[in-house]
DNA sequence: GAGCCAATCACATCTTCATGTGAATGAACA
DNA sequence: TGTTCATTCACATGAAGATGTGATTGGCTC
């Protein structure tokens, strides 16, 4: 059974949703109020809903706030947005503050339902239109370079361990080799990578670019 | 009717998919090639479909590569990864390079089919799986956006020296300071952040703890 | 089987780093 | 006005790193 909580301020919609899940055999809903700041007051003494349907253009704070209220004092509720806002700010916003799923008002009760069952199985529940803007943030970041690391698996072992911060004796314990060796292998991998220290490799490492 | 092509080099799952494919009423799929060398030899000669179901573990050119090569010469052909792998890395690099929806091999023939259909409404069909990452992505990324360095103005610049792959004389030099001084502001910094090496601060530095 | 290369090890030398100790200046703050 | 702290510089020492010049082994290829 799936405990659902809802935010919004529209009456007639709030009804309407919480009626058509609680009358659902998997879940339940029986706290939907039409502010954060009712459902902070509800949440010290009750127990936290699974799942929280939740508006952002609410009376006080806004939904997106509040997720991240939300999130911190109860970080196991997932919280499913639902709202007519489909501009990038406000999804990225809700998406950054923690929110797990993204949906359009117009989706439907049934919709809505699997959305949140979907959710409880590890997915993210989105609608198509917001699905596709989250994709596009990606094509539209800069075109990945390509790493082709020209290195052996050996040497990119001795990469790993002068990222986490290893001096050569450490590293030569970690693959049980002799420090001359490292001091080969950090040779050759210089040379490849046209660098000339630690430093360096350390941070094209970590920029991705090995 | 939306025109659909296949790039997947296991024979059976491909046959299955176009059959299955073109045996709808909305939709067509004539090509399906086992690698993307060959669908671009087609390519060339007949005009390209609307979408195309692209594998990832190919013969030759790897799928993530050949969305790349297919979206600059044929940018109107939308792409979707279908693949068995869930790893983040891989997922990413296929959005960044502009695949528009990513499914995992197990979704079924009708699921594939209402993907489809959803890109061409303008969505973006993910399994549940990924769209959790591709979310988890944007709360991973933006909440610290200020870690609190304690670090001075001062420090930082010693800092981004140190991130360039500097030497001490080096960063000395581009502040036009001692190099006792940077020994010392260096000092300080390994001190506040707590590490003991170059290594670690370029590290906490670029994973953006500072 | 000659040649290439990854992986291993050794020795030597010079540079750079890490760390300790100490101190002067000047701005900010109570 | 005295304290705190960022910034600057100095000297010293042991540890770690960078670089040069070797060598051996085993796998792969032409």
């Amino acid at each position: 059974m799936i405990d659902v909580g809802i935010v919004e301020d529209n009456v007639k919609i709030r009804n309407l949703i919480q009626r058509y899940l609680d009358m659902q055999e998997n879940l339940s809903c029986k706290i939907a109020v039409d502010s954060v700041e009712e459902m902070l007051e509800h949440l010290k003494e009750h127990d936290p809903p699974n799942v929280m349907l939740m508006d952002i253009q609410l009376p006080g704070m806004s939904g997106i706030e509040g997720i991240g209220i939300i999130k911190k004092e109860y970080p196991d509720i997932e919280i499913i947005m639902l709202t007519i806002y489909h501009d990038s700010h406000k999804i990225f916003d809700s998406l950054c503050a923690g929110a797990s799923g993204y949906l359009l008002k117009h989706t439907t009760l049934p919709e809505i339902k699997n959305s949140i069952e979907n959710l409880a199985e590890g997915g993210a529940p989105m609608s198509p239109q917001i699905a596709r803007k989250v994709i596009e943030y990606f094509s539209a970041q800069e075109p990945q370079k390509k790493p082709v690391s020209d290195l052996t698996a050996r040497e990119q072992d001795i990469v790993t361990g002068l990222v986490d911060g290893l001096s050569y004796k450490l590293i030569a314990d970690r693959f049980d080799i002799s420090i001359d060796t490292v001091r080969a292998h950090i040779r050759n991998i210089y040379k490849k990578l046209h660098v000339n220290s630690k430093a360096e490799v350390i941070a094209k490492s970590l920029r991705g670019e090995i």
